[in-house]
DNA sequence: TCATTATATAAGCAAATACTTATTGATAGC
DNA sequence: GCTATCAATAAGTATTTGCTTATATAATGA
């Protein structure tokens, strides 16, 4: 592994809300419109995190009609990794259950 | 472990020099003048490295007369994801070793 | 076809980062 | 005590990063 890939692989986990992004993605695939709900964050805000962890092979996306559902990309050689950090940090609070508790549900298809 | 705490530590090793300074640590226990020929940077540069590594406690210093000792912190609960990463980059292509046929030899102690 | 929805992209801004030159602080040797 | 050496720190600069508001693009539904 080049040292440039490894870079951009330890910034693209290395920011605080890619890692909650990262640990929702191990649930379940989502869509930007209920990370904007989750993390309380503007949509374009969400899409350029998603562009980091696209850029560093972290995430996949399937366009399905008008959404872009993400999800992590089991297939990367580090994925291991990427499930031993993620597994040292705690669960994010809200989740999609309690959002539909908040009236915050969103519907994604 | 904290988010921060995560934060701070793949940002501590997710630079290109960052990382050939743990490269080289994996190996011995260097000083910053060391590190100066080794990477062919400034010393104010280094120890501003070394002061972050510190601060993710990835290293350890001990300091010798007027010389101050960096090593790896093995006690590091991660320590074993560390070596890990590190273990999927190339070698650097300097060496302890290569200086000395450069006529950049330090002394340390 | 037009309006709506989802999201990528553009442009701009403030903060953080990696570097530099200069200075300061600590230690050793004479 | 004075001088030399090593390295931390200060201050400044250029670049990068994470965010915003605005806009463009793509897809769906009426």
């Amino acid at each position: 592994m080049e040292y440039s890939q490894m870079e951009l692989y330890l910034k693209a986990i290395g920011d605080h809300n890619r890692m909650l992004i990262l640990k929702y993605l191990m649930k379940e695939a989502l869509c930007i419109c209920e990370f904007t709900e989750l993390l309380d964050m503007t949509q374009p805000a969400i899409s350029q995190h998603m562009r980091k962890l696209k850029a560093a092979e972290l995430v996949m996306e399937e366009k399905r009609s008008r959404w872009t559902i993400w999800s992590l990309n089991t297939r990367h050689p580090q994925y291991p990794i990427l499930l031993h950090l993620l597994s040292l940090l705690p669960e994010p609070e809200r989740t999609i259950e309690s959002l539909a508790a908040e009236g915050k549900k969103v519907i994604c298809e």
